[in-house]
DNA sequence: TTTTATGCATAAGAAAATTATGTATGTTTG
DNA sequence: CAAACATACATAATTTTCTTATGCATAAAA
C-alpha cells in the first residue's frame, strides 16, 4: 500500500543512522534495508539516494570502498569519525523536530 | 534556544491543523501561535508562510476574508470543506511518517 | 527618532526531492 | 529465446519548498 511521503531533509539522517548500525553498506542495499525496515512504507528513489550519498561523502561524513561482487560493482560506504558525530546531532535534531511537531499536532490541553 | 529545523513539507500540514482548531486565523497570528506552541523552537518565516497560504488557497483548501483592525489590514484564513478533508489526510500522513521514521531511528530488536 | 512590533508581499537563490533516462550484468519466466 | 525483472551505479531536468533579503505601511515603545 501507500508509500508515505519522505519529508525533505530526513534522507541523509536515515543514511547516517543505517551506516552507524550496519557499519558498511552500498547504495542498493540501503534502499532495500529501508524498504524492509518500514514494511514498504518508505521507498528511497535512486535519484534521491545517490546524490545524497555523494554529498555526504563530499562533506567528509562517509568514505568509500569499491568492491566487485558477482561481476557487479558495489560502492560500500561507511561513516568517518566526523560522520559519526554528524549522525548524533542529526538524530537529535530529528527527534527534537518530532517532539516539536507533536506539540502542535497533539497539543496538551492548557491548564488555564 | 536553537530553533529546530523545519523538515520541508510539514509547514502546510501545520497550517491546516491550526486552522482546524482555531477556525480562523491570519498569517501573522499563525507565526505567533507556532512560536508559542513550540516554545520558540519553530519560527515560521514570512517567506515560507505567505507563499504556503497562497498555495493552499489556490488549491481550494482555504478561503479568505479581509478585515481591518486598528487601521491595519488582516487576511483571515479558514478551512474550506476540501481543506478539512485535506487536513485529515495530511495529519495521517505526518503521523505515519513519524511512526515510520521511528522504526528506523529506534528499531525494535528483531525476534530472530 | 530610531527601533520594535504588527501585517502583508515578493524575488532571488539554495536545498532536496521527483521523474525520467542511461549503462551494464544476471536471473527468471512465458 | 526474448522479454521482464532484479541488481547496481549514475545524472539531467524539473518541481517543491524552503531561506534570505527586501519592500511597503501603520503604530507603539525606547
Amino acid at each position: 500500500m501507500s508509500n508515505s511521503k519522505l519529508y525533505k531533509g530526513s534522507l541523509s539522517t536515515i543514511i547516517l543512522k543505517l551506516l552507524a548500525e550496519t557499519h558498511k553498506m552500498y547504495g542498493y542495499e540501503i534502499t532495500q534495508k529501508v524498504k524492509e525496515l518500514t514494511q514498504g512504507e518508505l521507498q528511497i528513489t535512486e535519484g534521491a539516494l545517490y546524490p545524497a550519498l555523494h554529498k555526504l561523502e563530499a562533506d567528509g561524513f562517509l568514505e568509500v570502498e569499491m568492491q566487485r561482487v558477482d561481476n557487479r560493482l558495489r560502492k560500500y560506504y561507511k561513516l568517518t569519525q566526523a560522520g559519526n558525530q554528524e549522525k548524533v546531532s542529526r538524530i537529535e535534531e530529528l527527534e527534537r523536530f518530532i517532539e516539536t511537531i507533536q506539540g502542535i499536532v497533539n497539543p496538551k490541553p492548557s491548564l488555564g
